[in-house]
DNA sequence: AATTCGGGGGG
DNA sequence: CCCCCAGAATT
């Protein structure tokens, strides 16, 4: 653990020069950071870059500007905005979250914002210091990897890196302190390759001494990828189809092609059980699907049936990067061959 | 403490 | 192919 006194102003006058200008960042007269965008931005950023969260942030504001206008619009029509960005019970909590402000109030305090659907600990100190100055320190894949360099700690717990980071965190400027920690994150202290060159706590830093930066911390463990093969039957074309609402906890909320999963290798049975299911007739082949998400790889077997089922617009419903494949392959035009 | 939840960037 | 990303909720 590097000397807190000596660190935070070398990181500071660091951030000072080298912040990112980020839409979020807005500030308002007061100094202080808009809530309702931090809030936004912070959720819209767990486990997605800054890169991609950009693009999703100026559509969701352009959509739902206020809090006010987030409570009264649709969850359809936030899953619609969140649309390809993954991990949707962010968008579903974020709206139920907006609907308990929009009937109590915004909270103002850590505590309060913790109490919310989909705010954790690293979300709720980041309001609490970006918008409203409380001293809460902020703790994420940046933040852990900053610390465990610091000071040279392979395998850092959560525990150990909240509290590195509570002591650390600067009592004149949390806010600004979170940030800097994590843009130097993000942009000198990278997973992979650091800066240590350019980094203004190359001399109070374990890692750097160590001669190689790149092995603190230790990659985490990950679960097996769990292989899926399931049947889905396409019912009108690829612009109008028959879509059924996901439910459970894999896509939830979304629309998509109905589908049933196969078991036992046992794919005739899935199809008989989706014809079964929607009164469809004989099934005709369209193709097969392959969709990896982290922990996942899905084998999607889509066919084609009719059956008296109404249609809705495609594009209308927020729709899942599988279910855009498995369109696609009634919409995409047959790849032409070049003659000559 | 370990799993599960998407999708894509970058080595 | 691999790890990682401004994490949270559930088990």
């Amino acid at each position: 653990m590097p000397d807190p006194a000596a660190v935070r102003p070398l990181l500071l006058s660091w951030f000072d020069r080298h912040a990112r200008a980020l839409p979020w960042r807005l500030t308002r007269p007061d100094g202080r950071r808009d809530p309702y965008r931090v809030w936004i931005s912070e959720v819209l950023l767990q486990q997605t870059q800054v890169a991609r969260g950009l693009v999703y942030f100026e559509r969701f504001l352009t959509a739902f500007p206020d809090v006010e206008r987030l409570a009264a619009a649709p969850e359809e029509a936030v899953l619609k905005a969140w649309e390809g960005c993954g991990y949707y019970a962010r968008a579903r909590n974020l709206h139920r979250a907006a609907r308990e402000m929009a009937a109590s109030g915004m909270p103002t305090t850590h505590q309060g914002w913790l109490a919310l659907p989909g705010v954790g600990p690293y979300t709720a100190a980041a309001v609490a210091s970006l918008a409203f100055g409380e001293r809460q320190a902020v703790m994420d894949g940046n933040v852990r990897r900053v610390l465990s360099r610091l000071s040279g700690v392979r395998e850092p717990t959560d525990r150990w890196a909240q509290q590195q980071a509570d002591v650390l965190l600067d009592p004149q400027r949390p806010g600004d302190w979170n940030e800097a920690l994590m843009d130097l994150g993000a942009t000198i202290c990278t997973p992979k390759s650091p800066r240590c060159a350019v980094c203004p706590l190359q001399t109070h830093c374990a890692a750097f001494a160590s001669g190689d930066p790149a092995q603190y911390p230790a990659p985490k463990k990950r679960a097996a990828v769990q292989v899926t093969v399931a049947v889905a039957l396409l019912i009108g074309d690829g612009e109008q189809a028959y879509l059924e609402q996901r439910t459970g906890t894999l896509l939830g909320g979304l629309w998509g092609l109905p589908l049933e999963e196969v078991r036992d290798v046992d794919v005739a049975g899935a199809l008989n059980r989706l014809q079964q299911r929607l009164n469809a007739t004989e099934a005709e082949w369209l193709g097969v699907v392959n969709h990896t998400m982290t922990h996942r790889q899905i084998q999607l077997r889509v066919y084609r049936a009719q059956a008296a089922k109404p249609l809705t617009a495609v594009g209308g419903r927020p729709l899942s990067r599988l279910d855009h494949k498995a369109l696609a392959l009634l919409a995409a035009p047959q790849p032409a061959l070049f003659a000559g």
